[in-house]
DNA sequence: TCATCACCGATA
DNA sequence: ATCGGTGATG
């Protein structure tokens, strides 16, 4: 289907931290179109999706191999819909970048480098047991230890050729119910995966959620009682949805508050972790000790969060995600394929910290000019009228490297 | 209400 | 020693 990527950047949005599941398989090296093909297994199919910038494929695979003609349209209508649900397509983020950047010069800097980056309407579910991993932990850990969990827990759906070898096939594994994970022996065997205390956390969770409000499944839905309970927490407020999901034993403030922001519909709740800290200290004026390391109290964490909705307002937790995906420049950091390929792993732990480093640099408030002769691009040019009308503009790197001289050349001759 | 600590595993 | 926290203590 038609969509542009300024609207989604699926490289990006699948791989800052939101979400823990998707393959992401390389495609054999073409002259142009797609470079990648995502993949995530839900209940009944494989979504398959490949982007290129005013393009969204999408196609589904079944376990069934020849389907009756007549059920094909009506799947794919409903690959459809769960993909406008998902990526919470009819939100117009291009718009939603326009208004933070009136808002937040902050933000206005980071719009042109970091385009499409939305939040997803992820299965609850599956975002609770996700994000009880997230305690002192890191993405690519994350990702291997909720893709571990899957395959331990749940037999595969179907299998499908590996794009750049294609006689291997990869099997895929849906996410378990709350009631698979509520069994006792839960938690030593996620201990054994490499869940370390969060395995305890995980089946203690399941089972409380499946004692209060029951596994019993629908004729027409394999949702459990209490995973179609946590979804009705989409239609509660705020403040009462927190308060039950703080309930969950290894849910905190900051792992309610994502699963409020990414499942629940709460588009203005920021989490608040220590990185966020950092950013809100460094570009809006928060307070930081300035020996180095705070407490997260409950009353600092509400100033924060208070904070940053009064910057972004009522889709603050959108705009807190862009800054995020952008501060987590890291994108090079974990490898496509999840399971194999453990090599490639060892590239790139250097490089990560250097390019967070330089990123942080091209952040500040005021951005290093470089120096030197100077070619004017167009956007150099724009922004240079711009700021001699005092007018909000880009300054992306490219646009900085006017140099002052020529600033301030330019400005004499308007004046 | 606030501060400290253990917890598990990876990395610098 | 630090990290994208939480729960149990004082």
């Amino acid at each position: 289907m038609p969509f542009s990527s300024l609207q989604l950047n699926l490289a990006a949005v699948l791989k800052c931290g939101q979400s823990f599941r998707w393959s992401i398989l390389p495609l054999p090296a073409t002259e142009a179109g797609p470079t990648h093909e995502y993949r995530l297994c839900l209940r009944d199919r494989v979504v398959c999706l490949r982007q290129a910038t005013d393009t969204l494929f999408y196609r589904a695979a079944f376990p069934d191999p020849q389907p009756p003609q007549s059920q094909l349209a009506q799947r794919d209508a409903e690959t459809l819909a769960w993909l406008r649900d998902y990526f919470q397509l009819d939100i117009d983020l291009v718009w939603l970048y326009d208004q933070w950047s009136e808002r937040d010069k902050v933000l206005a800097r980071f719009r042109d480098r970091f385009t499409g980056i939305r939040v997803l309407r992820q299965d609850p579910w599956e975002n609770v047991v996700s994000f009880i991993c997230s305690s002192n932990n890191n993405i690519s850990r994350i990702t291997k230890m909720v893709q571990g969990l899957c395959n331990h827990y749940s037999p595969p759906l179907l299998s499908l050729p590996d794009p750049s070898n294609p006689s291997l096939f990869l099997p895929y594994h849906p996410f378990p119910p709350p009631s698979t994970l509520a069994q006792p022996d839960v938690s030593t065997t996620l201990r054994t995966l490499g869940f370390g205390y969060r395995a305890a956390f995980i089946q203690k969770t399941a089972k409380y959620l499946v004692d209060i409000h029951g596994s019993n499944t629908l004729i027409d839905d394999p949702s459990e009682a209490s995973e179609r309970w946590l979804r009705g927490l989409r239609s509660t407020s705020t403040a009462d949805a927190r308060e039950e999901l703080l309930k969950l034993t290894g849910v905190g403030r900051k792992v309610a508050d994502c699963i409020l922001l990414m499942s629940l519909n709460k588009k203005e709740v920021v989490p608040v972790d220590t990185h966020v800290h950092q950013i809100a200290v460094k570009y809006y004026g928060m307070k930081g000790s300035s020996s180095g390391k705070t407490n997260m109290t409950p009353k600092l964490y509400e100033e924060l969060n208070a904070k940053l909705v009064s910057i972004w307002g009522d889709y603050a937790g959108w705009a807190h995600c862009v800054m995020f995906a952008a501060d987590l420049k890291s994108f090079a950091d974990f490898n496509a394929t999840p399971s194999s390929s453990p090599q490639k792993k060892s590239t790139t732990p250097k490089r990560k910290r250097e390019d967070r480093l330089k990123d942080e640099v091209d952040c500040l408030p005021t951005p290093p000019i470089t120096p030197g002769p100077t070619t004017l691009s167009r956007a150099a040019i724009e922004a240079a009228s711009a700021i001699l009308k005092g007018e909000p503009c880009d300054l992306s790197p490219e646009t900085v490297q006017l140099s002052v001289a020529e600033r301030v050349k330019r400005r004499r001759n308007v004046k």
